[in-house]
RNA sequence: CGCGGGGUGGAGCAGUUGGUAGCUCGUCGGGCUCAUAACCCGAAGGCCACAGGUUCAAGUCCUGUCCCCGCAA
């Protein structure tokens, strides 16, 4: 019944549910692009993307373009004669000539209430900047960054003990759903295109390395939303005697200290260690020193005998 | 062979120039307390990842294997 034939773009984990969706649901995917095999973790042994691995699982055709730009790639893209072209964290831009192949355009999957949180990390972002709610949108892509018309949205809530792993894999799967529900109006010729309102537009840009230290003078609260949104990956860290500490769960005390010196010790209590922000108190429940697995921050402050009055850096 | 760190009683760590293991916490027993996550006394619990080798003697030196982790991607 689902007869459209379907070109799909996705690299990562979380596109995986989508794609899987649309075999499910008997589309013809005819093609499933890529990135290519990356060096990977310890060992830099090459790797094939998640979405790979699912297709090649399904008897789907790869293909995995170092460049998308290229003429060769687009004329092996138009002779797939896809209707429409699915794209779910890709990877990579897509130009205004593949945009026009198929008839019925291209649908991307984001991972953001549109028009807020554009770019390649939405999700970090909304974990990190405090939000209370974050989703899925569906919408037509062109040319611009996250810009094009939408179709559809789905809204999920962000507990402030949520982390971004959590938020993440809510949303995959919310986002295969999301892209379901598109895909039927889209066959039966019912989309309404729903236009951004550009003074609303927010941007998540990549995270860049600076991000991930922890600045003490920040707030209590700013620091633990840091945290949550750094977690699972990649990690906010601090410095503990020369060594970098990643500090993957912490909890806001709304003690009125008066916080002398951002970054120190207060105290070590069974639970964790309580660390002086700007304003407020953080206590670390879980930390990693450098090579060693995580652990509950009170068990490393056995080991490592953390005393009141000792600074993180 | 991308770089580097590590595998020691239940947990987290020490362990010097090789001479049969310590610390903090936890556990169990007892005590003090109105009470306690606090304090005091005592106890149990480790073939020091695995396999070889050097040595009078190895957690501590050499070789190999397995596993874990950080960076980098």
């Amino acid at each position: 019944m689902n007869n459209l034939r379907v070109v799909f773009m996705g690299t990562p984990d979380f596109a995986v549910p989508c794609l899987e969706m649309l075999v499910k649901e008997k589309y013809e995917v005819v093609a499933v692009v890529t990135q290519p095999d990356r060096p990977k973790g310890r060992g830099q042994k090459l790797m094939p993307s998640p979405v790979k691995e699912f297709a090649l699982n399904n008897g789907l055709q790869v293909i995995q373009p170092a460049k998308i730009k290229t003429p060769e790639f687009e004329h092996k893209l138009s002779e797939l004669n896809p209707d429409i072209i699915i794209v779910v964290a890709f990877g990579q831009i897509l130009s205004k000539r593949i945009l026009e192949i198929p008839p019925l355009g291209c649908i991307n999957v984001h991972a953001s209430l549109l028009p807020r949180y554009r770019g390649a990390a939405p999700i970090h972002w909304a974990v990190i900047n405090g939000e209370t709610s974050t989703g899925v949108t569906t919408m037509f892509m062109d040319v611009g960054l996250d810009t094009g018309d939408m179709i559809l949205k789905a809204e999920i809530a962000i507990s402030d003990s949520d982390n971004t792993g959590d938020i993440h894999d809510k949303l995959k799967e919310l986002g295969a759903i999301t892209l379901r529900d598109t895909m039927t109006l889209v066959q039966q010729q019912k989309v309404k295109r729903v236009p951004q309102n550009v003074d609303e537009a927010t941007y998540a840009p990549l995270l860049n390395k600076d991000i991930e230290k922890i600045d003490w003078n920040l707030s209590a609260t700013q620091i633990h939303n840091l945290v949550r949104g750094l977690n699972p990956w990649p990690g906010a860290y601090c410095l503990y005697q020369n060594k970098i500490l990643k500090i993957w769960r912490t909890r806001v005390h709304e003690a009125d200290v008066s916080t002398s010196r951002p970054g120190r010790v207060m105290m070590v209590t069974n639970e964790g260690i309580l660390i002086e922000a700007g304003r407020g108190v953080i206590e670390i429940l879980e930390l990693q020193p450098e090579s060693k697995k995580r652990m509950l921050a009170r068990d490393c402050a056995c080991g490592y005998c953390i005393n009141v009055g000792e600074i993180f850096g």
